[in-house]
DNA sequence: ATCTAATCGAGACGGTACGTCGAGTCTTCCC
DNA sequence: GGGAAGACTCGACGTACCGTCTCGATTAGAT
């Protein structure tokens, strides 16, 4: 996980030296997050976010290999918190509350930051692999298994490619976000969970 | 649209001075995609461009008010309809073929232009509205087009909502496009068309 | 002299086409000495001094090989002898009034002329030929004469070496002409002269 | 002093950060130097010294204001260190060896690239506060406490203003220079110092 | 109670691209 | 053919940001 930053929860071995300071990561990431929405990614500059976060540019590229990386952890630091994945035993609800969620993330200000950062994404392989590994992966990791569990309960096939099925569910979903060309609303993301659950085969 | 070239198909009363180069702005225009091709959006320099154009960079920045706009006027002019729209008379057949002619134009040169124009229209309402006037709205009624016909025919629900199903078709493929997640193979687009149509309610 | 315009006085065996415009040519001239002493040298740039005169940069180029030709062509035009210069019978009293004078001189628009002529005189020989004929002998001779009149009548020691002491008196004040580094004030004329006459006061 | 470079000798409180790098200070000051010799002022470029001193850009504008204060300071330094202020406790043999020092100084290499900076300063009030602070006052303020100790010790009138001397001094060896109307010789110094110490003989 | 090692803030560094400006040339139409 | 308008190439300017590095100061565990 290059692009994550390398302390966190990890087990440390606890060397000799002084600790990582926990709280000065937090500043970071909190005035990295602020920089975010108030400027654009491109605009929230390495030295402002060092400066309103009381940092030294040093620290943020002791344990962050670029601004890529701050900023992508500070965008999923505030979508992990309040995005629960639901398991409610019933395939179709719990679908149907995963879209409408994201729906429900996409729609605020979050929207407009994951926005930025996929349009940075297209034009700068850092960004993108910083994209992948720190927002797309965690989410479709947590979603597959999720699916997996009603595969194991029968509700789902099992020879089913789960990476099909998701891109088949978010697809329209960051389509619209992307394109614009139509509205996102909690009706859109449970007509799409209809129309993908009936094409199931629901074994 | 302050953001484009001035000059262009404009009525210019033609006035007194030397009138602009035309084929610097042809050459300017040329490199600028060239090295959005071959470099990306953010390596792709101005000095790059004007040497590689023949052109000053003066010249580029008295008839674009920055990079960003060159590069985007260079995108619009690809953007071209040269796709047919087959009709087979089977559905199945025809949304399969649909997509994986969709998958052969986005593996090529204009898919990384495709990228590069969405990630510009994130950040400009100008070119957003532009690429779905432009791009997708002719596509999008082409194909809707072609679903009519087979609602028509019966072998599709008359009531269906068929922006829906342009969205759940293409927004898999627009989705792995931008995000990058997973590969652009025929046998991609097939197994999206399968799940999608396993679903649709074939009245 | 071909850092000077070509046309002026000479005898043009009037070709086929139209004659040179001799009112646009004046037009630029005094554009060019307006911007001299509003902006300096290098402020003073042949747009300005082109839009100023109604003219086009392709005219000032037609006739002067550069800029600083055009500006020098301004600036000799300016030096004319409009200095009376006093004798009234009591050496320290020339001088100071000499002095005076030559400050009153300075401080207005013809300093500044001044200025940019010694300027563009180190970096062209011919310029510095030209400043020391027109502007330095006639008025240095003039001094001299002056001088050379009181040393007839006794009033200056007879062997004493004329051109130091111009160079004694006048050096001073083109010194805080050039350098900036006091003010040029009657005063100080007044006291440079007084100093020069008695020399340094030893305790 | 804004034009000089802060850092130098200055009693720094040796501040919390990566100090200034004194190595690369001096490698841009002798870059500037020699490309001040070997292409004159307006084509040594601010790039060409970077450059040539592998140094960047950005550290040259960190520390002088603009071009013309780096050229200043390199040309600044390379005098004050061969060019020792002589106290031999006799005014008039320090004078004397002042003025010859200056006459030996401006008839090198250096006399021509002071004309070229002086030049410049006419038309340029950047070069000339670069001038002024980074030339004319440290000298001045060496010399200047030089003939305070004469005033200390009796030798010289204690009211006397000594700008005014300096300028009396030195106005006529600058005259020379930038007019180039009589000889630089250590004669014309020598003669100029015994005229400014006694005063005119008034036959 | 030191010693040692890793951390911190501060901030200077090399590098790269930006967008601006002025000089001098060239190209069109108008007189 | 001369002149006004104005677009062109060339090249330097000074600025901004990135990611790296080097200080002195701080903070632990190890000795």
């Amino acid at each position: 996980m290059p692009a994550l930053s390398k302390g966190a929860s990890e087990e440390c071995v606890r060397g000799r030296g002084r600790p990582r300071d926990e709280v000065a990561r937090a500043r970071i990431l909190e005035a990295a997050l602020q920089l975010l929405e108030e400027l654009g990614f491109a605009s929230a500059t390495t030295d402002a976010i060092a400066e309103r976060a009381g940092a030294s540019k040093a620290t943020i590229y002791r344990w962050w290999p670029d601004k890529a990386a701050v900023l992508m952890e500070a965008l999923r630091g505030t979508v992990t918190q309040d995005n629960p994945f639901p398991d409610t035993g019933n395939l179709r609800q719990d679908i149907r509350l995963q879209l409408e969620n994201f729906i429900s993330l996409l729609s605020g200000q979050r929207g407009r930051i994951l926005k930025a950062f996929i349009a940075a994404a297209q034009s700068d392989e850092e960004v993108a692999a910083a994209f992948r590994s720190v927002w797309m992966k965690p989410r479709r990791d947590a979603t597959k298994a999720l699916l997996e569990r009603h595969q194991q309960k029968g509700r789902l096939a099992k020879d089913l490619d789960l990476d099909l099925v998701l891109d088949l569910l978010y697809g329209p979903l960051y389509f619209r976000l992307l394109a614009g060309h139509g509205p996102l609303t909690p009706a859109f993301a449970d007509a799409i969970a209809e129309l993908a659950l009936e094409g199931l085969p629901q074994g």
